[in-house]
DNA sequence: AATAAATTTGACTCAAGGGTCAAATTTATG
DNA sequence: CATAAATTTGACCCTTGAGTCAAATTTATT
């Protein structure tokens, strides 16, 4: 029926759609075998596309992963700007945004990925970039509380360090579909975490 | 002078020394720029010989992989043994035993390294179990610590892959000689590791 | 149906890097 | 010193996998 939609939109669309595709796809492989591991062909076979056709969509694996990369922090950042509530001291923002973060990543389709290394120059240095936004704005909050004393006294950066270590180890060991749900694991997360640093006076 | 010690140990001793060197060197590069990117003409060069010689020592390079992997579950079999007091609680043996792993992660030389993927076959079914074997000893810290009152009741697997999060992670940031010492890594992840979990009642 | 634009592909190129090997070099031993 | 064993190496082979391209195929447009 209105399967022939013709805005000159459409044909935009449907490519921005595909090609997000790919990436995604990309994405649970790397994730699953690691960037080196997941070789084109196996991402376009998964596809039912031949290698060829990924790169009408894309210009590089290396762009593949960078994409990857930054559909995270973009996701995070829009977190970090949802999550920022008036009323409310630092550990309690810390709470929703960690909550949603770790909600996040048991969603399919987005996952920290570890090989940065991979990435060469503006790539690498516009992920690392994006990434030390993202750990600056949680630092601020952890920062905030320990003002207004919500979150005890101690170094703001080896803390966020450690939280930020458990989310990123999070996309290792946790498979979608398993025993534990993802609104389980954001809950305990929140709670583990903010035991952790909240003050105790 | 006795640089001629001529016991039939003395060659054998030379060679496994020599042997750990590469496996350390190789270990190093590993986790500076990830076991796909760190190829093994670099490492040879780091240590002043060619490739070629590299294989006097090795079986191959994913066997040096298995060795990096290997030394450090060996390193901390070895810490969940000697931390193992009689009279203490499992938080407090917990702390005892996170304290030893973070401190002996912030040396150099031993590295949690991320690239498990890369292992094929025997070798990583090894690796996964060696790591599985230390997280069910951490796990049953945790459970005991819960049974003694210690820790609070949770799901004790989430718990440790919270807290086994942040060690891994350690490594990707931790460089040793930098603004924080090795003690004040293992000290500061003590405290958040159990204000995180102890039982508040 | 004819034409143009968008997709897709098979077949290919190419570089990188792991691994091998016979020969050279160094080190120890009778 | 001569011989043997232990180390090391340069040159080479070979596989894997990223990326390319002209041609084929599918999808829209007139």
């Amino acid at each position: 029926m209105s399967r022939t939609v013709k805005s000159p939109f459409d044909r935009e669309a449907q490519y921005a759609a595909k090609r997000l595709a790919v990436i995604r796809a990309a994405g649970a492989a790397f994730r699953r075998k690691g960037y080196h591991n997941a070789s084109m062909v196996e991402i376009a076979k998964g596809l039912g596309l031949s290698k060829a056709a990924l790169y009408y969509y894309v210009k590089s694996k290396e762009e593949i992963l960078y994409e990857c990369h930054i559909n995270v922090y973009d996701a995070m950042d829009g977190l970090i700007k949802s999550t920022r509530v008036k009323d409310e001291n630092g550990l309690e923002r810390l709470q929703s945004l960690y909550g949603a973060f770790a909600h996040m990543l048991t969603r399919d389709g987005l996952a920290l990925l570890a090989d940065v290394d991979s990435l060469k120059g503006d790539y690498q240095e516009t992920v690392l970039a994006r990434r030390g936004k993202i750990e600056q704005a949680v630092t601020r909050l952890v920062e905030r509380g320990m003002k207004d004393g919500s979150i005890r006294k101690a170094d703001p950066k080896v803390m966020v360090f450690f939280l930020m270590g458990a989310l990123n180890w999070l996309n290792v060991w946790y498979e979608a579909g398993g025993r534990i749900s993802g609104d389980e694991i954001a809950d305990a997360f929140v709670a583990q975490m903010s035991a952790g640093i909240a003050n105790g006076v």
